[in-house]
DNA sequence: ATATATAACTTGTATATACAAGTTATATAT
DNA sequence: ATATATAACTTGTATATACAAGTTATATAT
């Protein structure tokens, strides 16, 4: 009924959203029947169904009666959000890769940090790094990452240009981020956030504040500033 | 097992979340139990589930094991994201009000329009209509709302100062909103929109552009400038 | 080769039933 | 009045079963 300590649900959604990722069921495909995923996982409908129902609402998945379950494309994605191109001409918006501008290091908070700490959070430091995303080397994002130092090992000597943050410490932590939040404002590029933009001062940027409470004591804290001229966030309800 | 023709897992989630709507289940009070529920609606427990799961989902409540589903705080909303004050103090964000900058009107579409419209669409023309939105008499949005001429009875007659666009569609004609998407931008506002929010000229303000699917042939869109320096947009995953 | 009817598949909706795990109310002992 | 054990509630997880409604594959007739 459970694999370990995890109900069955978790485990089929958990299973089927990772052969997502991974390409295992390619974008536009059909996932495997119901029928055929209770055979695959031991369980009955009911069960299957659970999972399927999250996957689609996640944005994974569409469900058509009497067809069947449709891969959707993923889509590079901040928060509730995924990034598109102002032109669609770049298919599933062109490689984004990460330029680190400030490698993960050791340090106290900032003094006036945008989320509310808990004394041990406080207690405990942080970890924070300074990313820049680009698609098709145009610099979209700049991010400044913190995250409570409660001691991961070697997590400083990462590389991070490759990796995303999130898998790795899903990867090599077990960490999974479990929910969040994220504030959102229109601000004026400051000084810096322009010259890492690469967009005129004073150009309007959005500027998201999040937090990703994850299933061990971390909470991973990301302020994003993003160019939006060739690049907007598109959400869906 | 349905309701006419709808299945009455929806009949249960759209009873439920017009109560919680209409405060008849105020926030932070109980909901009652599933049992109650599969007594009150006639129906078995994995109906009810199936309903209330969606309503987790959909932020209208949060279920604790062993202790009942607790009705959450509605807060104003604008697609997946929450309109909150940068102060708390308002409780729930204070009073939301709205200003009708330009009554609705049957007018064509505006050539360069944000959204593809089909050919039926187009032959059909639209209606528009502007608004101004209000917190505690501070201008924060201005949004610009079309929506597909599909010869809808008296509506441009109506008021909307004091009730909702969507809901007089569902009340009115029986129209509801299935699903919808959202593009977020940052614009540098301009002498039209600093106008009308009572910012300066090129200050950074949120723009949105939204596009809302209904049960009939009818799509209502949205274009929202918002200005973030004392609300800001909040969403959760 | 093509059209049509039907079989066989798919997801959607729903009831019935049982037990696990967590919280709260109540009974009892002191 | 207080502490503790237990009963009675809640939601969480799961199997079993059946039929509805939609799509696709196949069989058959021409």
């Amino acid at each position: 009924m459970t694999e370990g300590n995890t109900p069955m649900h978790r485990v089929v959604y958990k299973t089927i959203r990772k052969n997502i990722e991974e390409n295992v069921y390619p974008g536009d495909s059909l996932l495997p029947s119901e029928n055929e995923m209770c055979a695959l996982f031991e369980v009955t409908r009911p069960t299957i169904r659970q999972a399927l129902t999250r996957l689609e609402n996640d944005g994974f998945i569409k469900r058509y009666q009497g067809k069947g379950s449709i891969v959707q494309k993923v889509h590079h994605r901040l928060g509730i959000l995924s990034i598109k191109g102002v032109s669609q001409v770049l298919g599933t918006q062109g490689s984004l890769t990460t330029q680190i501008i400030k490698k993960p290091v050791v340090e106290p908070w900032p003094d006036d940090f945008m989320f509310d700490l808990t004394p041990e959070e406080k207690s405990y430091g942080c970890i924070s790094m300074k990313r820049l995303r680009l698609i098709n080397g145009k610099p979209i994002i700049f991010d400044i990452v913190h995250l409570v130092n409660i001691d991961i090992p070697r997590f400083c000597q990462k590389k991070y240009e490759k990796r995303s943050l999130f898998s790795t410490l899903k990867n090599d932590y077990n960490i999974d981020v479990i929910n969040g939040e994220q504030n959102i404002r229109a601000i004026n590029a400051t000084k810096e956030i322009a010259k890492h933009l690469k967009v005129p001062e004073r150009q309007a940027i959005l500027h998201l504040e999040g937090a990703h409470y994850t299933s061990k004591n971390l909470r991973v804290f990301s302020e994003a500033f993003c160019s939006t001229d060739r690049f907007y966030l598109h959400g869906s309800f």
